[in-house]
This record gives structure tokens, sequence and C-alpha cells, in this order.
DNA sequence: TTGCAGAACTGCATACCGGG
DNA sequence: CCCGGTATGCAGTTCTGCAA
């Protein structure tokens, strides 16, 4: 709906927005036709150079144009015309303080490939990887993972950022990353109940027992939250269509699961959960 | 020209909330 | 637990259109 969007043009808010949406003027090429002759003419100049500039900046793949001009609320309308150039983030660390804890899993996910990043093995590789997207979704991504990943690897992380903790806030699901999945009826299979603190229980087993196992369910935890957030993504941009003149023309399909390279395993998620090991040199950081 | 209403915007203070 | 981004609410300002 990044085409029917006036909201980027200073002057212009929802209100205004949505009386030329009543007026049958839906989208750029519309205004710069038919509202040459309502339009006052001072803001209209501004205005068609803003939306001429935007039908070249949608042609040249720069969604950093529009991160600057509309209101921080409506970065979801961006996400079809980027989606090809757009990454899904999240990271896994030994606890929440950017000074003590460090970096110990990275998933990424284009929609077709899954990328991960192991301390240790290959984390360095991240932030070069990171450079090829232009758009980055996350949850929480804003106060947790980039300030983390910025600081980590003192690196500027530049790309358009849709974090979808605020897209779903302002839909009416709140309270984390896996009561929205539930609400939405996304189900987590075999890795129901594991969450961002039980994942560094997973890395401790890993470390200081050797447990193989305990790193794939991590890997396997970190991946389906960045799988999942694509399917989050196109259900918030969906519900989000809801009341405007686009309802029911613009709808995105659902996205197909990829294939998943790790599995959870039980036996390591029940030994944990079940208090019979707690990593003694981790307890105390948590 | 003047006054009014509506909309957008700015600058505050306050409160909330989520990550591992 | 902590911290930063965002939302909300409110007041004040600016701009524009419209009508008197």
């Amino acid at each position: 709906m990044l085409k029917k969007t006036f909201c980027h043009v200073p002057g212009i808010g929802i209100r205004t927005e949505a009386t030329l949406w009543g007026k049958g003027i839906h989208g750029w090429e519309d205004f710069l036709e038919l509202a040459q002759k309502t339009w006052p003419l001072p803001s209209r100049k501004l205005a068609e150079s803003i939306l001429v500039q935007s039908l070249e900046q949608v042609n040249q793949g720069n969604p950093d144009y529009f991160n600057h001009l509309l209101p921080s609320h409506l970065i979801w309308r961006i996400f079809p015309e980027f989606r090809a150039q757009t990454a899904y983030l999240d990271i896994e660390t030994t606890g929440l303080d950017v000074e003590s804890c460090q970096i110990t899993t990275i998933a990424l996910y284009d929609g077709t490939h899954i990328f991960h990043y192991v301390q240790g093995e290959n984390l360095e590789a991240f932030p070069e990887d990171i450079l090829k997207y232009r758009v980055i979704v996350t949850y929480n991504g804003k106060t947790f993972d980039v300030p983390f990943l910025e600081r980590y690897f003192r690196i500027k992380i530049y790309q358009t950022h849709i974090d979808l903790r605020y897209v779903l806030n302002a839909l009416g699901y709140k309270g984390g990353l896996k009561n929205c999945e539930t609400l939405l009826g996304i189900d987590r299979g075999g890795l129901k109940g594991v969450d961002g603190l039980f994942s560094v229980l997973l890395w401790a087993d890993y470390i200081q027992n050797g447990n193989a196992k305990a790193l794939e369910t991590l890997l396997a935890y970190n991946i389906m939250d960045v799988v999942n957030l694509e399917v989050l993504m196109v259900l918030a941009y969906n519900m989000n269509l809801r009341g405007t003149p686009f309802e029911g023309q613009l709808e995105m399909a659902m996205p197909s699961e990829p294939f998943l390279p790790f599995y959870p395993h039980q036996p390591t998620i029940e030994k944990i959960r079940h208090g019979g090991w707690v990593g003694a040199s981790f307890s105390g950081k948590i």
C-alpha cells in the first residue's frame, strides 16, 4: 500500500490522506493526474515533486527515502515493495546486558534462505552478510537486537527497520513475540515453552557439557523466531489493510514454510526444563 | 481583510513494555 | 532486572480554506 500512501508528504496526515482516498485518489499516479485542479498550488508543487521522487525511489529499490519521510508507525507499508531486499533477524545472547553478555547465535532469513551464525564458529561473517539487505524485520529489535549488534561488532546498522513489536502492539497484540504468535494461531511444535531465558541455558549446556544437541535446539529455536517473523509481518500487513479502501485487494499470501535445518532435541529440553541441571557460572548472570 | 475552524506539527511529560 | 523506543495526552503554534 506504499503507492497509495500520501502521509509521507509534509502537510498531509492520515486525515487528509483518507479524504484523498475518499475522492477516488487512490495512488500516486491518480494524484499526479487528478488532483491538479483541486489541490492548492504552493503545497501541490511540493506534493508532486515528492510523489514523482517516490516512484523513482521504489523503482530504484531504495527504502531509506520512505524511512525518513513516513511516520514510524506506518513503516509497515513499505513491506511488499521491498520484500525482496528484506531480512528477518534475531539474536540469542547470554543475557540482557550489553556490557557483560555475549552473542551466542544469530539467525538471518530472507524469505528463501536461512543463515545462522554461532559464537566461536562463524559469528564474524554476520556484519558483511547483513549488508546485502536494505530492510530488516525484528521483534523488539530497536531496543535489543540492533543496539546489541552495533555495540558487539562496532558497526552501524543503517537498514530501514520494521520492528514488529510496535506494529503488532498497535493492532492490539501484546505480551511478547511468543504471546503474539499464540494469539495469531502460530504453532511452535516441539519448541513450545522454549523462550529467550531457556536459550541461555541451552547455550550453557552446549559450552559446559559439550552437548551438541543443545546447540542444535538453540539454533532450531533461533531460526523458528526469524521464520515466524515473516509470517507475522504478512499477517500484520493484511490486518492493517482492514478499514482502508484497499481491503480485499492488496492482501498478501501467507508464506510457505522453508526447509528447517535443525530440530529441537526433546530429551535436552526435558533435562533443562525439569531443573536437573543449571549451568553454575551462568546462573549468576541471568 | 478579518476571524474562525480544522489539520498538521512541535515540544513537552509520562507511562508502558520487551528483549535474553 | 534495565534501558530505550514508542505511544499517549496536552498545550501551543503555524498554515490553509472558507465565509462574512
